[in-house]
DNA sequence: ACCTGAACACCGTTCAAGT
DNA sequence: ACCTGAACACCGTTCAAGT
């Protein structure tokens, strides 16, 4: 058992969210619980509660840091790409490949839910719109003339879609619709709905 | 409390699923429990395994009923359109709509995940199926001379796509990507990829 | 000051025992 | 035969008490 001043608040913090981060991605959300995680890192589940505000807390702060690697990754995969188009894309497929690299990691983001009413913070919610904005930026060269308005809801129709594949997809019910690969239904999602975007927006 | 034989099996089952679908309705599916709706019903929680499998078993039974009442109300709302077009954007406006009217249920059937390994019966899985088809269905008169392939995978994108704006709007996901309306978003999401499908395929 | 350990009010699931 | 009631192994959360 762990003594007193073993480790400081910072280090108790950090080691809990790995302990939280290796329950998730072993076996699911299902299996996080406070007590699991205090004894993987040695301190009793009291102790849980002097770093973090509850579980929920806890799961937000999880959820924060897989944002964070989303987000870096769906950058990383940009940088090398200059074709407007093909950028736009790779951001779908950045995401789908997150999703499926990580999935459990990747659902409790978008199924945890706060107790009714409850809001997140906004440090949380600056997180989502960050990774909203990348593709508004994306969408602007490819958007004509059509005002600001247009773009984010662009952004917003393109985030939503390749969303929805990806929950289905983890969810098993796609193979029920007899769809072969998730990627190649991203890409179908992603260039036509750009054709559209295009041809009833520009010209 | 009820005394045997008070009630068939049959009218446990039903009394059950009504108790369930009320305390998911009212206060989400977190406040489900084997035990709130054994006490709901007058009985103890033992008698409920007598007549489900387990919980994971009721709330499939739950999520069953909710598909059918999503699956007729698509059908209601489909019937007085004449137009193709008209069509297949209604039946992204009525599932947003049957999400909006009744989100802790709309969420439990595809949140709901079994345990790691176990997929749904065939039997729940033909109730999704058959919302899939719907789709493809109406959608076929717009295809013009693409194959099958290509209609169930459009088919794929556009529920795909209403589906992941219906989960971002529950979320509340899209206030913050500055998004005026779900519904306009929706009607935005499909006409353009229906515009993009029809313009990459058959001319 | 920091952490524990026990308590409280819940869970899902099982099954011997009662009627 | 049908249902109960208690048991088991878990939960999240709190907080007096120990070091």
């Amino acid at each position: 058992m762990a003594r007193r001043s073993d480790h400081s608040r910072e280090e108790i913090r950090e080691m809990a969210l790995e302990a939280a981060e290796r329950l998730i991605a072993e076996q699911g959300s299902k299996a996080l619980s406070a007590r699991k995680v205090a004894t993987a890192i040695g301190y009793t589940v009291g102790t849980l509660y002097l770093v973090f505000e509850n579980l929920d807390d806890l799961i937000l702060q999880v959820n924060a840091r897989t944002l964070d690697r989303l987000h870096a990754r769906m950058l990383e995969e940009l940088a090398p790409l200059d074709d407007p188009m093909e950028r736009v894309l790779q951001l779908g497929h950045s995401y789908i490949g997150f999703a499926n690299d990580h999935p459990h990691h990747w659902e409790l983001v978008f199924e945890h839910r706060l107790p009714p009413g409850k809001q997140p913070p906004q440090w949380f919610r600056d997180k989502v719109r960050r990774m909203f904005a990348l593709v508004e930026r994306e969408l602007k060269p490819l958007a004509g003339n059509r005002d600001s308005q247009a773009i984010s809801r662009g952004a917003a129709a393109l985030w939503s879609g390749v969303h929805g594949i990806c929950i289905l997809a983890i969810g098993g019910q796609l193979e029920v619709a007899g769809v072969d690969s998730v990627q190649s239904l991203t890409r179908s999602l992603m260039r036509n709905y750009l054709t559209g975007f295009r041809t009833n927006g520009s010209s």
